[in-house]
DNA sequence: GCAAAATTGAGAACAATTCTCATTTTATTT
DNA sequence: AAATAAAATGAGAATTGTTCTCAATTTTGC
């Protein structure tokens, strides 16, 4: 494997790493641009795309809107929120991860990916605000 | 409810219903032309939401490419292929259907999207090919 | 330090989906 | 069944997220 090194890549890696967020590619390139002021979206596009070839990184593909990108490769998985399309990591004690894992190995699938609906914080106290407007 | 009716809708919902496909917004527009010629694609996109919005179908996300529609609205799940993106059912003893219902009964979720990832027969026999062919 | 290979940045291109709006269809009222 | 109101349509423009192209630059291996 020539190559596989470059100051971009390794900044767009380091950002990823950093946050919980499950950013888009969008807001990652934002976030290198304070360190790296000339970089280039494709260049973002294209390196989160190698980091989850590489199994440095996983995507998720959300319904609506921009996929998000995580730098915690562990077997897990997230809720979003179907109003602001939040995502966040699930606690779970990981009896489902196994099952799941348990599936493929039987079936032999590849891989799996769970999502589950959740409103998120912020989201259900705007809607306590809505309900409680036309309420009146 | 006024409304909710038209030819269009019906239609599309019935093409939905007719196949086990999972399909594209755009395969269902194209089986809608065989009846309708002049239906529009935004109509079949609206109406595609609208069936979802009801809960009279579903909308599978899928990594790459088109969403897919499915008017079989009871609990199941899909495996896709990585490689030409077919979307099929996933028979299930229904173990794990049943324990994500109760994760989100537990914890207040909405709903959950499990979706495996199997290389599709089709697939698996076009790689044989490659395979057999680079190893000469 | 040099040549080959890999990577980049910029913007064009692309694909899927949504939006706009004048026209048509459907529902409601009389 | 005519008139009116409400809902839905088709066509194409617009938008969005992502990928592609390619000349210029950076990195690698010697």
């Amino acid at each position: 494997m020539a190559g596989n090194y470059s100051v971009q890549r390794e900044t767009i890696y380091q950002v990823l790493k950093s946050t919980k967020t499950h950013p888009s590619a969008d807001w990652v390139y934002r976030r290198c641009r304070d360190v790296l002021p000339g970089i280039g979206l494709a260049t973002v596009y294209r390196n989160l795309e190698l980091l989850v070839e590489q199994g440095r990184a996983i995507k998720i593909n959300v319904a609506q809107g921009k996929d998000r990108y995580d730098a915690d490769v562990t077997p897990h998985f997230h809720t979003v929120c179907p109003i602001c399309g939040k995502v966040s990591d699930c606690d779970t004690d990981g009896v489902i991860a196994k099952a799941l894992d348990g599936e493929c190995e039987r079936r032999g699938y590849q891989g799996w990916s769970l999502i589950f609906t959740d409103v998120c914080p912020d989201c259900r106290s705007i809607k306590q605000i809505k309900i409680s407007r036309s309420d009146q």
